[in-house]
DNA sequence: CTGTTAGCGCGTTCAG
DNA sequence: CTGAACGCGCTAACAG
């Protein structure tokens, strides 16, 4: 009928519930009602209120709606970088859990810098989130009182090698260095090498190597050869490392930080003439697509980081109230021995 | 001097501005103002007052806050998926571009899917972000109806070869294509075979192919065979659809609708003990990592995912308001000659 | 089934 | 330099 449509082109158009509720002649509880599906109405009145909010093109105001119910149905998560593909990969799990719940996902990145991530927990928290999803146990005290005060559920990312301040979703590195050890050795290696990068940033691969080195030692071995890149993982760095491994020692198997850099002693190999594995065996970490798709599938231990995030989410939307004692969801992981090993 | 402490371990401590006043004996403006660092305050009241902040651990409410200035700081972005590794990279850029700033990114992932963007964008918008960035040119009308009358400003990312809601960010992808087939036609190929992926998810795939295309067909030429895989790209069908192309005819060159592709088609010339270029060379699109790190370096062209994310932001921080005419950033294209063809 | 009354926690005038 | 009043847009009781 009424076919007003006063819409001003420029401005952010003002419409509020009120506005909704004074043209469909109705209160502005109806329309919130109404609007979050919650509670008694008329189909009448519904259909009534819901063709005017079509028509002036209605989007409610959830910073309004928050503030009102406390509630924000944010959900922070902190992830040190997008470069290594593992955490798009958590991510992905993040918002396949969240998808058909009406939380969002506020997602912010400390390039590994603790400090940093101080920062942005601050101002995630500052959004009043229902929950933090946040990586590793690496903290700045400053970070570690924000997330014990703030009293909404904390999930801590990847491993479970630490006591969490409330969840930890992951894998035991440890265990897993240690299987990986183990495995090789049942396959008959004994000179190891290992090629790595930076363990400051990335504390997991270091607690691989721990159980790396247990494992070893435990049969009586030792790495027999080391070659360690500065800085993040990488293709590159995997295939510089691997020539300096093999220019420094004999060795039969060389064990990788990770996928990212065994690959890059895959090409190092084939580019050198390097027979893998007679000449030297190669086995990773992660299980990447790209490591399972070159002309030999790498050999590796497969870690599930979809699931992680996954079931990091699950587990918050299923207990929303932070439980008296920590707890822990161990996503395990599985050797995958792969032709490279 | 007063040891007060009395947060409770349960619940979210409720500890409000108006709380820090009364404690600090000021009002609650001023502590509003210190707290936003704006205005005049003696450094005695200042001091004070950050010292019971301090001690009652307080952390602004950012949802009232933003309720009340009627300003959220928030910045939408909408992006298909983080798998395809492009996408990261843009956020990468946009996470760069943000840092030293106070806007927060809140990020969604509509997997390729107009409907599922549809309301990702109705939930973003009620969070009254200062700004959008969202992927591409193709929403549906309703979505492209919200992002005109919200009038936030909003960037679509990745292409130019489209007239945009408010501005572009990105580049031809025509153009590439059509750059692509110039450079290997004056190379000397004269055989074509083009491996893909789904056009209908990705439409800048099929732009590239069409700007090919046309150079093809001014010089003379067409594509001899075609391999295409349904799905996503990725290393494991580019691949599979070598396989096939190399089965089905004989060509000089295979294009591949990218990196991923490309690779893939590069593992099967290595496993089949094709050499590549001299018996078929290889071309893809976006210039990874990945493909810098072959054996021999992928030929292809870069594109700078990196520089959208961050050039999108900074036009954004730039010019908060909507201009009366569209506008359209090119961050450009490079051939990349590598050695695969 | 619908309306009324109070705020949510803060920023923004405007006085002083 | 500091404080008081008001309201942002909405939800949460409670009446009717």
């Amino acid at each position: 009928m009424s076919k007003t449509r006063q819409r001003l082109p420029g401005r952010k158009s003002k419409i509020t519930l009120r506005e909704v509720a004074r043209r469909a002649d109705v209160s502005e509880s109806t329309v919130s009602r109404i609007m979050r599906n919650q509670g008694l109405v008329s189909d009448a009145t519904r259909a009534k209120v819901l063709e005017m909010v079509r028509e002036l093109g209605y989007v409610p105001n959830r910073i309004a709606g928050s503030l009102a119910s406390l509630d924000s149905n944010l959900l922070g998560v902190v992830v040190p970088s997008l470069s290594n593909i593992v955490f798009p990969e958590v991510l992905q799990g993040v918002n396949a859990a969240l998808k058909a719940t009406n939380f969002q996902a506020v997602i912010s990145i400390s390039d590994y810098d603790a400090t940093q991530e101080e920062t942005l927990v601050r101002s995630i928290l500052a959004w009043q989130p229902s929950a933090i999803l946040i990586t590793g146990f690496e903290h700045t005290p400053a970070t570690r009182r924000m997330l014990e005060q703030s009293g909404v559920r904390v999930v801590e990312m990847m491993d479970v090698d630490s006591t969490p301040i409330d969840m930890a979703v992951g894998m035991s590195h440890r265990r897993a260095g240690y299987a990986t050890a183990r495995h090789l050795i049942a396959r008959g290696y004994r000179r190891f090498g290992y090629v790595g990068h930076d363990w400051v940033a990335d504390r997991r691969a270091k607690l691989r190597y721990d159980g790396m080195q247990q494992a070893l030692s435990e049969a009586g071995l030792s790495f027999v050869a080391q070659a360690m890149g500065d800085g993040h993982s990488s293709v590159a760095m995997g295939r510089a490392q691997t020539a300096r491994l093999c220019a420094t020692a004999q060795v039969d198997v060389a064990v990788y930080s990770n996928d990212d850099m065994a690959v890059g002693g895959v090409f190092h190999c084939l580019h050198a003439g390097i027979s893998v594995p007679d000449q030297l065996a190669i086995f990773g970490f992660n299980g990447l697509d790209i490591g399972q798709e070159l002309p030999q599938p790498l050999s590796t231990i497969r870690s599930n980081r979809f699931l992680i995030g996954q079931r990091a989410v699950e587990a918050i939307l299923t207990a929303p109230d932070r439980p008296h004692a920590p707890v822990v969801i161990d996503t395990g992981f599985e050797i995958f021995t792969g032709a490279t090993a």
